[in-house]
DNA sequence: CGATTGCCGACTGTCGACAGTTTTACCGCA
DNA sequence: TGCGGTAAAACTGTCGACAGTCGGCAATCG
């Protein structure tokens, strides 16, 4: 009846249930309590929750869009699995999207723009020097959105939200070892001097170092775990 | 009892109901059955198809993950407007995937890949010359399609084969004016003869003012109509 | 005559159930 | 002991129904 895995996140009581299963099943996959290819009952899920089949169905619906499941047709859902190549895919459009990003961010870098990156990167700061590494990733993950938000395109926005999911789960899933704090300041001071130089493509440069780095972390990981599972998903 | 508007689209009889319902839905929207901003109500829907609620649903929020419907909890789903910000927003992401896109292209430019597009084009300006409005812009976006695919990034292609949804609602609805034939060979001709020198720089122009190009005629469409609704699609 | 409040209808969110299909387990046979 | 076939169990796809909520309309009051 009550859950026994997660704990904080887990009312499922006042508010739409679609969201709050949606957020559960984020939280387990996310954390590992799922893994990579297992398969998701649909029944055993909305008993665990207490809740009916309908909700659970249409959140994993919402997880499938958001890349974190995949439906099998008369086989139900599974949890995402993803291989090396797929996971340089996830950063290759990562770069595309901050690349654009940077690029009409720094045509319109206002002061208001300037003055919550430099908030935002203090807080990671402050974040990378404690211990609690999923905060460090969301603070970082929230850095990033903020400049694809003042970038002024609310589609590139939703672009990168919709691959922050996916994201969040190579960087949480993969990392292992953990970027000192020193070296994410400097990462971060870097891009922002970039975009108070005002050149294009200084901040060019900037965005692919910075992304580079990320992306050797994360890439160096999954050689460890070596996961060669190729499955694939179909296009629309 | 039967469907009183949409006669061609409806047997909703053979496969996957989820997928049926959504093309129906998607189809509907396309060609302004449904107008933007109206509000669907799923009883009706699902009397109208002949199917229960859960389908109609789940196809829901299928299109609103592609941005084709919005839902406001508690009030149901309303059919996505855009104004005319919301239409650049689309054209600039298209630019920016397109553009990383026949970067990556040239670096790994193919015969294959060369022979693919190529016979696209063929086909797409056989289309041109036709009567037929929507096939022209289906093998357009076939055409860009192939360009992503040949890209090698999976995930980008998915990003374009989201965006693809909201681009040919923005292309057919509010395109009055059709290009000439040969302006639509030229330029695609452009892009291959770019790719065909292996300059980026090449590809880029090409790209720029290939997308330039569509961007104008859909935005001097919206000029006409004058929506200047907005609604605002909230993040994750 | 305008504003407020209460009521009514419609609709969404959620649920439990049934049918068809897939997977699994068991049993007989070689 | 291994293998194939059959039957049962479990699960997904779909349906109809109920309850809570929201919007609109009308009646009442200032």
């Amino acid at each position: 009846m009550a859950l026994p895995t997660a704990a904080p996140r887990a009312f499922i009581q006042q508010q739409n249930l679609v969201e709050q299963v949606a957020d559960y099943l984020t939280q387990a996959i996310i954390q590992q309590h799922f893994l990579p290819g297992e398969r998701l009952s649909e029944v055993q899920l909305s008993r665990d929750l207490g809740v009916s089949r309908a909700p659970v169905r249409e959140a994993a619906r919402l997880l499938e869009s958001r890349g974190l499941l995949i439906s099998k047709p008369r086989r139900g859902f599974f949890v995402r699995a993803l291989n090396a190549v797929e996971l340089e895919d996830v950063f290759d459009l990562r770069l595309c999207l901050e690349r654009h990003a940077i690029h009409r961010l720094v045509e319109r870098y206002t002061p208001e723009a300037k003055r919550a990156l430099e908030q935002q990167v203090d807080v990671l700061c402050e974040a990378a020097e404690g211990n609690d590494g999923t905060r460090r990733i969301e603070e970082d993950l929230q850095f990033h959105r903020l400049l694809l938000h003042y970038a002024g395109n609310e589609r590139l926005l939703r672009a990168f939200d919709d691959l922050t999911h996916e994201l969040r789960l190579c960087i949480t899933l993969i990392t292992k070892t953990h970027e000192a704090p020193d070296t994410i300041a400097t990462s971060h001071f870097k891009l922002l001097d970039a975009l108070d130089s005002g050149s294009p493509d200084a901040c060019h440069e900037a965005i692919d170092y910075h992304i580079g780095v990320a992306r050797k972390f994360v890439v160096k990981g999954v050689g460890e775990t070596g996961d060669h599972s190729d499955e694939d998903i179909l296009p629309s």
